[in-house]
DNA sequence: GCACCCGTTCGACAATGTCGAACGCGGTTG
DNA sequence: CAACCGCGTTCGACATTGTCGAACGGGTGC
C-alpha cells in the first residue's frame, strides 16, 4: 500500500474547499473544482454527512461544514502543548502590556493563531483562534519565518495590505535575518493601518522554535510618539513580550538563556 | 453504492478517538480500539497525516490531531449563521448582565458551545468555544432539549455532578415541560457548585429552535439572597437573557412574538 | 542477550469505491 | 403551458483500490 488512500484524500480536499469557499457549496460545484464525477463526490459527501463532518441544508441541498468537525478540531487545542503551557503567561502579558495577546504557530507558510487573550479593557473584540494570518505582514509571522529551519518564503504570497507591507522577497529576507539575531520582530502598520504588533519566539527543549507570542494594538499606544522611539515599538513593551516568550520557553524545557 | 465509504468512516472514527482520548495515541492502541488490523490503521493514519489532519511525534511515533483539522474546523464558525448573527447581541448581553455569555447548539444530545463572551471584568477565564456541555445539567442544554422536536433524552447520560443535578429522567422531563411553556431555563449549582446559569431559546424563521443563549456566574450574583428570590435567578437577569434571545431570533427572521 | 512491544513494510486477494449514464425534481424561459 | 436546463440523487458493472495478516527492524525492560 504505497500511496495514500484516495477516498480520504478526496474527502479532505472537499472539507478544505468547504472551509475556504463562500459559505455553502453544491455537489456539482465541488465536482468541477476537483475534476471528479458528480456521483463520486456525492458518495464522499454522504459519508462525511453520516459522520457529522458536513451538514446539508434541507431546502437548497447544498453542503457546509458540520458541527462534529468543529468539535473534534477544537480539541486540538487541548493536545497542543504549546498552548497549554502558554495560557497563564499570556494572561499576565495581557495584564502587563494592557494589550491583546496572540500565540501562533507556523502552518503551511502562514500563522495559525492557537490562543488569543483580549485586551483587558471592555472593548468588544473578535476571537481569532483558528484563524490564519499572513506570515510576512505580522510580527508573529516574521518571528516564525525567521527561526524556521526551512525557508518557507513564497514570493507569490507576499500580498500587500498597506503601503508599509514588505512585498519584496529580498528585503524581507534581510528583515528576517535581523529578527533572528535580535530575537524579536515588529510590524508597524504592515497588515492593518494604525495597527502595530510585537512578537518573540517560543522554543522547546531542543531549542527549536515551536511558536511565537506577541501583542498588538493601535500605533498610538504601542509606539513612541517622538524622538528616537518614533515609529518603533516602545522598549518596555518589547521587553514584556520577550520576557513572556522566555518564560513559556522555560516551561517547555528550553535551556534558560 | 448503497453504504457509506468505509475508509472515510474509519478515518473519522480514528479522528474521534484522537479527539477524545488522552493526548497522544499509538497505532496498536487505535487498532485494538477499532478492532482493525494494525496495517489498515497505519495506512489511514498515513493518509490523515499527509493531509495534515493528524501529526506524529518524531520521537515516540504516536499520533495526535493536526493543525489543519483545527483550522478547517474553526471555519465552521464563519458558516454558522446562528453564531454570526448572535455576535453583537451577545456582547451587549454581557455588558448589561456583567456576566459571561455563551451560545450553544444541540449536537448529539450535548450542548456544543459556538460562542463565548468573557465576563467584562478583568478576571482570567478559559475559552470554551468548541466544548461540549452536558445537556441535562446546564441552562443552555435544558432550553435546547425542551424545544427539540425529537426526544434526545438518554437516561444513561444523566450523570450527577453535584447534589443538585437532576438525574431522574421523569423529573427532568417535567422540568423540561415547564421550561418549554415558560420560555427560559435555569441551572442552580447543577453542574458546578456555586455556579448558576440562565438561558433562553433562539428560533429561526420557521420557528424552530436552532440554539440557545445564556449567562452564567457565581450564585451570589445571579440569585436573590433572601425572600422569594432566594435560590432562583434574579428577574432582571432573566429578562436580559430573554430579550437577547428574542433579538437574535428576530435577526434570524423569526416572527417577533 | 533475550523477549516483548512498538511502528512500519510488503504482497496477494477480493472487496471496495469509482465511474458515467440515467432519474426526478424545481426553476426559468420561450 | 411546455420545453428546457441545472440541480442532487440513484444505479449497476468494472477494475481499481484498500484491506488484511504475516513478517521486518528498532527500541526498551527484564
Amino acid at each position: 500500500m504505497p500511496g495514500p488512500i484516495q477516498s480520504i484524500e478526496r474527502a479532505a480536499a472537499i472539507l478544505r474547499l468547504l472551509s475556504g469557499g463562500a459559505r455553502k457549496m453544491g455537489v456539482a460545484e465541488l465536482a468541477t473544482a476537483l475534476g471528479l464525477p458528480k456521483g463520486t463526490v456525492h458518495g464522499i459527501l454522504r459519508t462525511l454527512q453520516h459522520v457529522g463532518f458536513v451538514e446539508q441544508s434541507p431546502d437548497t441541498g447544498k453542503y457546509q461544514l458540520g458541527a462534529a468537525l468543529f468539535h473534534i478540531g477544537s480539541s486540538y487545542l487541548d493536545v497542543n502543548e504549546l498552548r497549554t503551557r502558554a495560557l497563564n503567561w499570556s494572561d499576565s502579558l495581557a495584564a502587563r502590556s494592557k494589550e491583546s495577546v496572540r500565540i501562533g504557530t507556523l502552518h503551511e507558510g502562514q500563522v495559525l493563531v492557537v490562543h488569543h487573550v483580549f485586551r483587558p479593557d471592555n472593548s468588544s473584540q473578535v476571537l481569532e483562534v483558528g484563524a490564519l494570518l499572513p506570515a510576512h505582514a505580522s510580527a508573529l509571522g516574521k518571528v516564525l519565518l525567521a527561526n524556521d529551519p526551512v525557508d518557507q518564503l513564497d514570493p507569490a504570497r507576499l500580498t500587500g495590505f498597506t503601503p508599509a507591507t514588505c512585498t519584496d522577497p529580498d528585503r524581507l529576507r534581510a528583515v528576517l535575518a535581523e529578527v533572528r539575531s535580535r530575537g524579536w520582530a515588529s510590524d508597524v502598520e504592515e497588515m492593518v493601518e494604525g495597527e502595530v504588533s510585537v512578537a518573540a519566539p517560543i522554543r522547546d527543549r531542543r531549542g527549536v522554535t515551536v511558536g511565537a507570542i506577541g501583542i498588538s494594538g493601535p500605533i498610538e499606544r504601542l509606539c513612541g510618539l517622538a524622538g528616537e522611539d518614533a515609529g518603533t515599538p516602545r522598549a518596555e513593551l518589547v521587553s514584556y513580550v520577550r520576557e513572556a516568550a522566555r518564560a513559556i520557553s522555560r516551561d517547555l524545557g528550553a535551556i534558560p538563556w
